[in-house]
RNA sequence: GCCUCGGUGGUGUAGCCCGGUCUAGCAUAGGACGCUGUCACCGUUCUGACCCGGGUUCAAAUCCCGGCCGAGGCGCCA
């Protein structure tokens, strides 16, 4: 006899979660993973996961084909299987329902079994999951957040969509650092030097030319030697620009953005949320705008004192977080610490127009007003030691009528480990890339 | 890049400080058997591990050195 079946004609007729009691009598098809086979005496139960959810098969051992108790007996956990059967009501079953097999097909033969149960237990660490990465993905958890992964971009697309922004994709193969600062990861394009893009950020800017509104949602790459919890190498990012606004209309979009995102998650996937026990409210609008001047007065009643013009550090952040365990901005940044396209403010130009949107100690995302004025971005790109000449052909579309614009960039997984309360990064990538890690 | 900590069956851990009683314990997983309503089933039983290399010692999972791998923190971070 082959152990290996042929799927030929087989074609699923239900999910998992679709075995209901109302069913009762009904021949279905269902596809899947055996997450669990328990034995009682004559009674064998097996439990088939699929990307919905679980069910429950019961073999009677007295009352089945010998094919199938054949069968029984080289299936292994995490196998896949095919079941054709008849749904029967019994409310011993877990949802009130079972399938009856009247055919069982063995697709594949799980040879080894995952490092973890399915069904709860004590986790291996993370490297040991990444590392099959996949089969660690078909857990609960994984899933749950997974989904509200791809909710939370739905909800993000159809909220800049309904106001008009227009979809774009740039370059991720770039000529120059775009911004200085952050390391970028070096790759050979064809017989010239080449980057992997850390952020859209100028070719958004002259996209508003064409489209004025803009949005990308898409990958970005840095080489920083971060070893942490929330820094990854290659991370998804959520990038606006547009014409004809200031960094305080970009602050109203995102504030309105992530309310609207976490009114979706809620309505869509209230299941997924309460099996991570996360709970989130709408955020009430307008968060919070400190100023950084503000934020360094409340800094230093916590007894830490700070030189103006100087960084938020980890640790200060971390203070800030617990006093505002919400989504707030810090805005008007110094200008020294922000980078060359930031508009520095008419009346102080040491002061930038600009703000960092958080949440309690992560920091989501950062924008602001961004320069139009050729001659003072150049002044700004000496100033910040970068060389003007690099960035050519960017400063040219200048000449041609740059309106003012104002745009952020939001950094997806961030967003996500708020939204599913993940204390680390890796847990919301699919497949993360840090400092130590280029596989799966 | 710097600092700290760690590596014991498929998985999670105990043991390490204070070397011998470790023939390495426990839980879970896996195999076998029993059990007709389980649902992290249960019961009996079996299988299976000291990261690699070197050193100290009568004796190393345990102490020392190097390597590899991992974890956490800091710094860096449009």
């Amino acid at each position: 006899m082959r152990k290996i079946d042929e799927l030929n004609d087989w074609r699923r007729t239900h999910y998992s979660v679709e075995i209901k009691p109302e069913l009762e009598g009904k021949k279905v098809t269902i596809f899947g993973w055996l997450s669990s086979i328990r034995e009682q005496g004559g009674i064998v139960f097996l439990i088939l996961n699929d990307k919905e959810g679980m069910v429950q098969i019961t073999v009677h051992k007295d009352k089945s084909s010998k094919s199938i108790l054949e069968k029984l007996k080289i299936l292994s956990e995490h196998s896949s299987i095919g079941v054709k059967g008849i749904v029967k009501s019994i409310n011993k079953a877990p949802h009130g329902a079972e399938i009856i097999p009247e055919e069982i097909k063995i697709l594949s033969i799980a040879k080894r079994q995952p490092p973890f149960s399915l069904f709860g237990g004590k986790m291996p660490t993370i490297d040991k999951r990444l590392d099959i990465r996949v089969i660690d993905l078909r857990r609960p958890k994984a899933q749950a957040i997974f989904k509200i992964r791809h909710t939370v971009l739905k909800a993000i697309r159809d909220f800049l969509i309904g106001k008009r922004y227009m979809e774009v994709s740039t370059p991720k193969i770039i000529a120059t650092a775009t911004e200085g600062g952050a390391a970028l990861f070096p790759l050979l394009y064809y017989d010239k030097e080449a980057f992997l893009a850390q952020s859209p950020q100028l070719y958004k800017e002259q996209l508003v030319m064409p489209f004025e509104k803009v949005f990308e949602i898409g990958p970005i790459f840095r080489a920083e030697e971060s070893r942490t919890l929330r820094h990854l190498s290659e991370i998804i990012s959520v990038d606006v620009e547009e014409a004809f606004v200031s960094y305080k209309d970009t602050m109203n979009l995102i504030e309105q953005m992530i309310s609207h995102v976490v009114k979706t998650i809620n309505d869509e996937c209230s299941k997924e949320m309460e099996l991570l026990k996360q709970k989130i409210k709408i955020p009430k609008s307008p968060f919070k705008r400190l100023t950084y001047d503000e934020i360094l007065k409340i800094l230093e009643k916590e007894g830490i004192i700070m030189n103006w013009g100087e960084d938020l550090s980890t640790q200060t952040i971390k203070i800030l977080g617990e006093i505002l365990p919400e989504f707030y901005f810090i805005i008007d940044w110094p200008t020294a610490i922000k980078p060359f396209y930031i508009k520095p403010r008419d009346d102080k130009k040491d002061i930038c127009e600009s703000f960092d949107l958080m949440h309690s100690s992560i920091e989501l995302a950062s924008g602001g007003s961004r320069i139009s004025s050729k001659r003072l971005l150049i002044k700004r790109l000496k100033e910040q030691g970068l060389k003007p000449k690099l960035f050519e052909y960017h400063l040219r579309i200048f000449d041609y009528g740059m309106p003012p614009h104002a745009g952020f960039g939001l950094g997806l997984e961030r967003l996500m480990m708020v939204l599913t309360g993940q204390e680390n990064i890796r847990e919301v990538s699919i497949f993360p890339r840090d400092r130590f890690r280029l596989t799966p």
